[in-house]
DNA sequence: AATGAATGAGCCTTCATTCAT
DNA sequence: CATGAATGAAGGCTCATTCAT
C-alpha cells in the first residue's frame, strides 16, 4: 500500500507539473502559442501521458482555471478578521487581493486571459468561489457599512477587479511606484466607490 | 478622375470590409481562432488580396486596433462640455464611455483581447488617444475638483476601465438591470473613487 | 511614321527593360526567387503588360536565354583573326570567352543556371551559336594543329567551359589572383588538353 | 535493446528514405519544383514527420548535400593506389571521378544544382572532402609530376570538373560514344592541362 | 495598349492527438 | 502506465496570371 501510495503521489506530482507548466507557458506566451509539445517538454511529461490526465488541451486549461480560482479564493479569505468594522474588513480583503495578484502574476495573467477568451465555453461556476463570495458580502450589509445598491458584478469590478488589473499592469510595465501609502489610498478609493457614502451627492 | 475616384473608393470599401470582418470574428472567436481564410470569406475579399492591403495578419490586427482606438477616443470627447464643474464633466465622460462600450461590444471585446495578448508587442502609441487623454486630465486638476494622488493608470482603471468591463459583462451575460439611475450611481461611485473626497474617513 | 517608329522604339525599350530586369534578378536571386512582380517593379513595366510581350514566365526566360546566347557568341567571334596558327587562334578565342564571362557575370550566372535547370524543356538550338561553333571548329582541323579525337561537347568543356566556370568562380568568391600571365597559362593548358600533342604519353 | 535497436533502425531507414526521395526529385525537377508534399509521397513518410528529422526544407537539402559530398569523396579515394607515378595516379582518380558521375547521375545533377544556387548560403565545408582534397594534392607535388602554377579551383575545373560535366551531359543527352579508349584520352587530356608539360610550345 | 487589383491554387510548416511498442 | 514517432488537417502567405477599367 505504501507503494500504491507513492505511485499515487508520483502521479499527482506529474499532474501538478503539467498544470504548472501550462500555467507558466500561458502567462508567458498565451494559450495559442503554447503547443502541447511545449507543455510536455517543460513539465517533463511525455506528450502521450498528458492525455492520460486530461482529455484534451481545452479540458487541461479548464482544470487549471478551477485550481487557480480556488487558490485565489483561499488567499482572499485567509486569516479573515472577524468583528472588524466593514471599512476595515474591506481594506484588508482588498489588500490581500492586490497582494495575491502581485505575488502570483502568472495566475493573474492566466485568469485575465481565460476570462477574456471568447472561444472558451462558459466555465462552470467554481463552488468554492461562490461560497467565499457570499461570505464576504455578508460583511457589508450591516447598518454601519453598506454597499451601494449595485449589482454584485459591478461592485466586484470597482473593488477586486481594480486590484487585479492594477497589479497586472504593474507586473507588465514594471513599477507604478505604489508604496504602502498609495496602496492604502487605493483601498480607500475602492471603498468609497462601492460603499454608501454619508453625504454623497456633490 | 471620377474613375480614379471610384476605384479608390472601391479600394477603401474593401479595406474597410476586411477590417470589419476581422473585428467581428475576433469578437466572436478570438485572434487565433480566426483564420485569414475566414476573414476572406466574411469580408468577401479573396484570400490573396488581403495581403495587398495589409502586410500580414498581425499588421492587419494592429491597424484595426488603431482605428478602433481612435473611434473610441472620438466618442469620449464628442460634444465635450466646456465650463462644467469637474464632477459633472466626469459624469458625462464616464457615461459616454459606458455608452460607447454598450453600443460597440465588438470593439470592446477586441480592445480587451488586444490589450491582454502577451504575444503582441507593445502597440505604438495612438497620438489621438494620447492627446485626448491629456485634455481630459486638465479638467480634473482644478481647486474645485482634483483627482487623488494616484498614477494615471490606476485612475483609469477606477473610472473608464470599470465602464468598459461592466459594459462587456452586460453584453456577455445579458442584462445586469442597469437603468439610468443605476448608471448615474455608477458614474458617481467612480467619481468618488478617483476624486479627492472632502473628509475621507479612515 | 516617326511616331510609329518611336512607338515601336518605346515598345522595344520596354521589352528590353523587362529582359534586363529578369537577367539581373535571376543572377542575384535565381529563377524561383524572382517573382514576376519583382520583374515588373525593377523594369518599370506594369505586371500586366509583361504578358503582352511574353506568353508567360517560362517563355520570357527562354527568350532571355536566346538573346544572351547570341550576345555571347558574337563576343566570341568578334574581331576574329584570320590566318593565325591554330594555337594562337585558340588562345585568342579562349581569352575572349574568359573576358566575356568576367565582364558579364550576370549573363554567365544566368546561362549556368539555365543549362542546369532540369525543369526547363530542352531549349531549341540557337542557329547563330551553331554556325559560329562550326566556323570555329574549322580553324582546328588543319595539319598544323588539330583537336584530339573527342566529341565536340567534351572539347567544349575542356576549353570554353573551363573559361566560363573559372570566371564565374572568380566573380562569386572575389579574385582568384589571375593576372595576365596566369590567364595565358590557362589558355595554354586548355589548348594542351584539346589539341593533339606531339609526343603525348608521358 | 533489440527493440530499441530496431526502432532506431527504422528511424534511420525513414530518414534515409526522405533523403533519397529528395535526391531523386531534385534531380528530376529541381529544388523549387519539389514540394515537400512530393517528398513525403515519394518517401512514404507523412508530411509532418519530415520535420521530425529535419528542421525545414533547406536544412534537409543541406544535409543531403553533405551526405552526397562525403559519398563522392569516398568514391574518389577508394582503393587509392600508393606509389604510382603521378600521371598514373591522376588517371586513376580522374576515371574514378568520371565513373562516379556516370553511376550516380542524380547525385551529380544535385551537386551541380546545389553549387549553382545563389539563394543557398555557402554550405559549411565538409571536412571529409577537405581532407581528401589535400591528400590528393600531395600526390602531385613531386619532382616527377607537378601541377601547373594555377589556383586549386582552376585545376579542379580542368580535371574533375570536366569529368563531372561530361558525365552529366552524357546522362542528359544520351551517349556521346565514349568508350574506354576515349576515356583514357580524356584523362590524359586533363592531365596535360593541369600538369607542367616538359616543353610547352607557345 | 496599359494598369494593377484581384484570384485562388499551392507551398511550407505547425500541432493536437493517436498508437505501436 | 509511459513513450515519442507518426499522422494529417489546417494555417499563413506567395505568386503566376487574368481582366475590369
Amino acid at each position: 500500500m505504501s507503494q500504491t501510495g507513492s505511485r499515487k503521489a508520483a502521479s499527482q506530482d506529474r499532474r501538478a507539473a503539467i498544470l504548472q507548466a501550462m500555467l507558466e507557458l500561458i502567462a508567458e506566451r498565451g494559450f495559442h502559442d503554447t503547443p502541447m509539445s511545449m507543455v510536455s517538454q517543460r513539465s517533463g511529461a511525455s506528450a502521450g501521458i498528458i492525455y492520460h490526465y486530461f482529455d484534451n488541451k481545452e479540458e487541461l486549461i479548464h482544470s487549471l482555471y478551477t485550481e487557480v480560482k480556488i487558490d485565489y479564493t483561499r488567499a482572499l479569505m485567509q486569516d479573515h478578521p472577524e468583528n472588524l468594522p466593514p471599512a476595515q474588513a474591506f481594506r484588508q480583503i482588498w489588500l490581500k487581493g492586490y497582494q495575491y495578484h502581485r505575488e502570483h502574476p502568472q495566475e493573474t495573467l492566466f485568469m485575465e486571459q481565460f476570462e477574456n477568451a471568447p472561444y472558451f465555453e462558459k466555465h462552470p461556476q467554481v463552488p468554492e468561489t461562490e461560497e467565499a463570495l457570499s461570505r464576504m458580502l455578508a460583511l457589508f450589509s450591516t447598518p454601519e457599512g453598506k454597499f451601494k445598491d449595485l449589482p454584485l458584478e459591478v461592485l466586484w469590478e470597482m473593488s477586486l477587479g481594480v486590484a487585479s488589473r492594477v497589479a497586472r499592469q504593474e507586473h507588465l510595465s514594471g513599477s507604478l511606484g505604489l508604496d504602502a501609502q498609495k496602496l492604502d489610498l487605493m483601498a480607500l478609493a475602492c471603498w468609497q466607490a462601492v460603499s454608501e457614502q454619508p453625504s454623497a451627492q456633490s
